[in-house]
DNA sequence: GTCTATACAGTGATAGAC
DNA sequence: GTCTATCACTGTATAGAC
């Protein structure tokens, strides 16, 4: 059997646990080291920096996953393809967020204090995932305003389905929004392949 | 120096603006003290509850100002006003939330750790949100599916807005997106009623 | 690499002088 | 009412044994 964790990137999706839990000021060293089943000194050696290096690389990490599961391809679709891409994105967003029960770190973040300290990562996060989006709807027709628009609106929907479905602690919600967001954009409505099923 | 406050509600909007700011964890009796004028004696004096009873306060007093300024306009609003209520609802939500550079402290407290200890306040917050712009729109033609989709879609394209225009530090995206929303709404862009729900 | 022990500042909260 | 002093505790971070 081997160790839960050998690298410094296994702990990653544990600590990225912990932060979405409790944020980015809640979580202490003593809970990430109870999660992580990691003492102090352990975590000082993979992330010399302490809390604030920990963090970096969980944001990291997640930018990394959305960067190559949904920005990318919405980047590669082609004009024929670009409504499988878009269905493919709300299907992953709704998979990552585990129905909205599941907090969006970097939007969390964005809204706390922590935003000064991780600015750059929090802003390129979204940047690019509207810029994904606005890009592979122009493929659409929609010329470059319009686009912009309804990738922002798209993305912000997003967020905003989740802080709602988690005041009201009702996955419905977040079903429901996210059905709206998608019947919104270009290309037409969807066959309900994607997310329909619950 | 002349003093700041000298009544429990003249601290709560310097409260309110700590924990918007610093978020309930990162809101320290030492920052709390230094905006507000007051020594931790005196804090206390306002607050028995300590810090758990500030938020709460400022809690309340959020709610009292929407439940008056947006949510009982919008119940209250007949048929032939209605449009002008939900423009006013935009209006004041635009100048609440100064153009997007001010966070909403309740969609920040449902995204922590806080949620757990105000959940029943943040629920209701959003609550009665939804449900007086269901309320409203219903009065337009809306059926209860197609206003309660809508209303919900509203307010987390509203909360979702303020996340996004906070992450890319860009008040230009709170106002297109605000005026996005607006334009779904009915009446004036009347919905179908044929295939919005199923 | 992982642990224990520890340093030291900062936390929320309380008591008492004025 | 407001302050200062102080409480017990937890925070992050470090050092050193193994």
């Amino acid at each position: 059997m081997p160790r839960l964790v050998t690298e410094r990137a296994d702990v990653l999706p544990l600590l990225a646990e912990v932060f979405r839990e409790h944020g980015y000021e809640g979580a202490s060293l003593q809970l990430i080291s109870q999660a992580t089943g990691l003492g102090k000194g352990s975590l000082y050696h993979f992330f010399p920096g302490g809390k604030a290096e920990m963090a970096a690389a969980v944001l990291a990490e997640i930018d990394d996953w959305f960067e190559r599961e949904l920005y990318a391809p919405l980047r590669a679709a082609e004009d024929e393809s670009v409504a499988a891409a878009i269905d493919a994105m709300f299907a992953a967003v709704d998979a990552y967020f585990r129905g909205g029960g599941r907090v969006c770190l970097v939007g969390a973040l964005a809204l706390g204090a922590a935003r000064d300290r991780f600015g750059a990562a929090i802003a390129s996060y979204f940047a690019r995932w509207v810029g994904a989006l606005a890009d592979a709807l122009q493929r659409t027709g929609c010329d470059t305003t319009t686009a912009t628009a309804l990738a922002e609106a798209t993305v912000a929907g997003i967020q905003g389905a989740l802080v709602l479905t988690r005041a009201l602690d009702d996955p419905a919600v977040f079903r429901r929004t996210l059905q709206a967001l998608r019947e919104r954009l270009p290309p037409g409505n969807p066959v309900d392949a994607g997310n329909a099923g619950h």
